[in-house]
DNA sequence: ATTTTAGTTCGATAATCATCAAACTAAGCA
DNA sequence: TGCTTAGTTTGATGATTATCGAACTAAAAT
């Protein structure tokens, strides 16, 4: 295990959280929910954003695949939250700029 | 103008920034540039990644459009340096991360 | 036992993207 | 006037992506 080998996997894992956030529904996800404080579910967030149940899922996997997104779910219903502790290791400050 | 309209447009310049980080070979040469803070030619660059000079000035002009990046040009060479500007307004703390 | 609710997966489509070699431009040099 | 150097643009190709509706799963309510 080197030191070579320890950049690539840290690359590949911010080259995946870069593709996560480059897209525009995302993005409104992500400032939903920093900007609400609150866990979202999944027809909440399609309502709002006026896209596609399916759509909404999609997005909401991709984040979570990542680590941006942490999902707690209570009988049929999910609720997504922001995993803070990802954008604090790898996007210092974003956040705050929304 | 009002704010809605100035969200939105912040935005796409968001994703767009993403986009543009959103890729191994960009991603290595934001890092070479901060790392060796000072400026470099696409040639130079290219030996250093191994890859095509062309593949090379695609993604140099992919960051310079999304302004990641200043170019200097003196005769034929064209030096490239980070536009810290950039990254201090939408990803403050992130190039301290690489 | 149906029906409703919440979300996932599938299939299809249209669009974007990364890559390379080849041809090109433009400047400096012999 | 060529020749070299540095980078750009142009196809062409293969890969990935975002989107939707439809079909599906699983749990809750009636």
């Amino acid at each position: 295990m080197n030191i070579e080998l320890n950049q690539v996997a840290a690359d590949q894992r911010r080259v995946a959280i870069f593709k996560a956030l480059a897209d525009q529904n995302r993005l409104r996800i992500i400032r939903v929910l920093y900007q609400e404080q609150r866990e979202m579910t999944c027809s909440e967030v399609g309502a709002q954003l006026q896209i596609s149940k399916s759509t909404v899922s999609y997005h909401f996997k991709a984040l979570r695949l990542v680590g941006l997104t942490n999902t707690r779910q209570v009988a049929q219903t999910k609720y997504l939250s922001l995993q803070t502790a990802t954008f604090d290791r790898y996007l210092p400050g974003f956040l705050a700029t929304l």
